[in-house]
DNA sequence: CCATCTTTGTGCACGCGTTCACAAAGACAT
DNA sequence: ATGTCTTTGTGAACGCGTGCACAAAGATGG
């Protein structure tokens, strides 16, 4: 029986082995003291618990670049989400293949989520057309939607938006690009002609770093999504 | 003089505005009591301090379905982002023009990291080609990396990575999905056919809800990116 | 010039997640 | 069966971010 310790995973995950073991004990999964996990019963348990074993259905609507780049991603598939319909507007678009689906037409939108029983939608229009099809995809019974539309959307509690918002992750790396450019520098005015400065002196600035907890840095929870 | 009262930004930010005002203050920021913040001024010190007042030059690797629709997104240099090149190991590839650029051959991937001053680049090639175009890049002197591919990219110390993993995105919807199903059905077996349940009895699981803090929820951070 | 009113800036306390540290559990060898 | 050794599961302490509450600052009007 292959197992692995909570030491092990804890280093290929670069966390503390105790919150691991704790978060693993929330599960309810649970290891051999002595021994480690059943690999294969672990993954099970964490399969389940996040939702990896059954699969999802999902439509896309909008089918222009972006949204045909999505379909003929393998991908999701291989994550137990299945394109159960690729939906667009444009007339020019319904009935052309992508990615060995139909495009179908935005009028039968309702249709399409009941018979497919989706719950969760991708939007991938152009920003004005987001908040609409939104609308439409929540009416029809959808209640999680990841949206790639460069706009807030509203939605009725008990539905779920994600936003893909590529800017602002590139935003997130310049903003850790230029701390590291402005290291040591410790008042001296990094760039070109900052004119305005302010009593910069009153500035109480935490030490470069430590606002990363993970791997994976994030800005604080100021800015609005 | 337009100004707008933490509370207000708080507000329309969905947040606390003491937190608000605190997070203003690390910042160097300050507004006038009784008034608040200079809009302008506002804006300025935070454009700043998150590097959007200078322009980052990007290079984005393997212009292929992600790639073209990236490049063709208008996106980016709304947001300060100027994409320097584009470029592709395949032969067919380079030369054509997507988004009014020509695309460029991977073989001079240095020199036009290294003449473009670029410190940002964004991957989107096949999984197999990342690491290693990721390493020419950061031996061109890239310090910062949007990673498209879903590998795990092994860089020195003082580069950044941000990958974007789609189908996470969906995991955590999915995720959310099946508790909303779940709900109420305490000890009920949702689903169909979950064979093997364990002594689940040992579970103590928190409340429903709880592992959420702001708008977006998200997961614990067990999992690995 | 003084009183009042609004809003900032921040000390302080609370709560939660993370980490430490260790007892208990079980495997495995003798 | 008993002892040893490894690793889990978790109580308790720590640290940090969040939110409360208020004094200080400054505007504004009389
Ligand atoms: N291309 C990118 O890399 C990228 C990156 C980030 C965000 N985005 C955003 O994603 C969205 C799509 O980008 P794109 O480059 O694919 O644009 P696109 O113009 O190529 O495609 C948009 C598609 O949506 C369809 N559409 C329009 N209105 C619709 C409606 N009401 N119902 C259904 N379909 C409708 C159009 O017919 C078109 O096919 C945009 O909002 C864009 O800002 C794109
Ligand atoms: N298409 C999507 O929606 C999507 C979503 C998520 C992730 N991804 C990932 O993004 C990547 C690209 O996806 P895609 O659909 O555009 O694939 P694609 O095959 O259409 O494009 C890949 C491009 O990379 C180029 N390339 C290959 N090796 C290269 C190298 N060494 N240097 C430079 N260029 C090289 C190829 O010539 C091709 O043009 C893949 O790793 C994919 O898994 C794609």
């Amino acid at each position: 029986m292959p197992t692995v310790s909570s030491e092990e995973l804890a280093a290929a995950a670069g966390v503390n082995s105790a919150k691991l073991r704790k978060d693993f004990s929330y599960l309810g999964s649970y290891g051999t003291r002595g021994v480690g996990y059943d690999v294969e019963y672990l993954v099970y348990q964490i399969s389940r618990e996040l939702g990896l074993t059954q699969d999802w259905p999902i439509v896309m609507v909008g089918i222009g670049n972006l949204g045909a780049a999505l379909a003929n991603y393998g991908g999701f598939a291989s994550r137990g989400f299945r394109v159960a319909a690729l939906i667009d507007a444009d007339p020019a678009m319904t009935g052309k293949s992508v990615a060995g689906m139909s495009v179908q037409h935005a009028d039968d939108l309702e249709k399409i989520v009941d018979e497919n029983g989706v719950s969760i939608g991708v939007i991938a229009t152009p920003a004005g057309a987001a908040q609409q099809v939104c609308d439409r995809l929540v009416a029809a019974g959808v209640t999680s939607i990841l949206n790639f539309a460069p706009t807030v959307l509203s939605v009725p509690d008990g539905v779920d938006v994600r936003k893909v918002d590529l800017s602002i992750e590139l935003q997130i790396l310049a903003f850790h690009e230029q701390r590291k450019a402005g290291e040591g520098a410790v008042d001296g005015a990094e760039g070109a002609g900052v004119g305005v400065e302010g009593p910069a002196a009153k500035v109480t600035r935490p030490t470069a770093g430590d606002d990363r907890k993970g791997p994976d840095g994030d800005v604080p929870a100021v800015m609005p999504a």
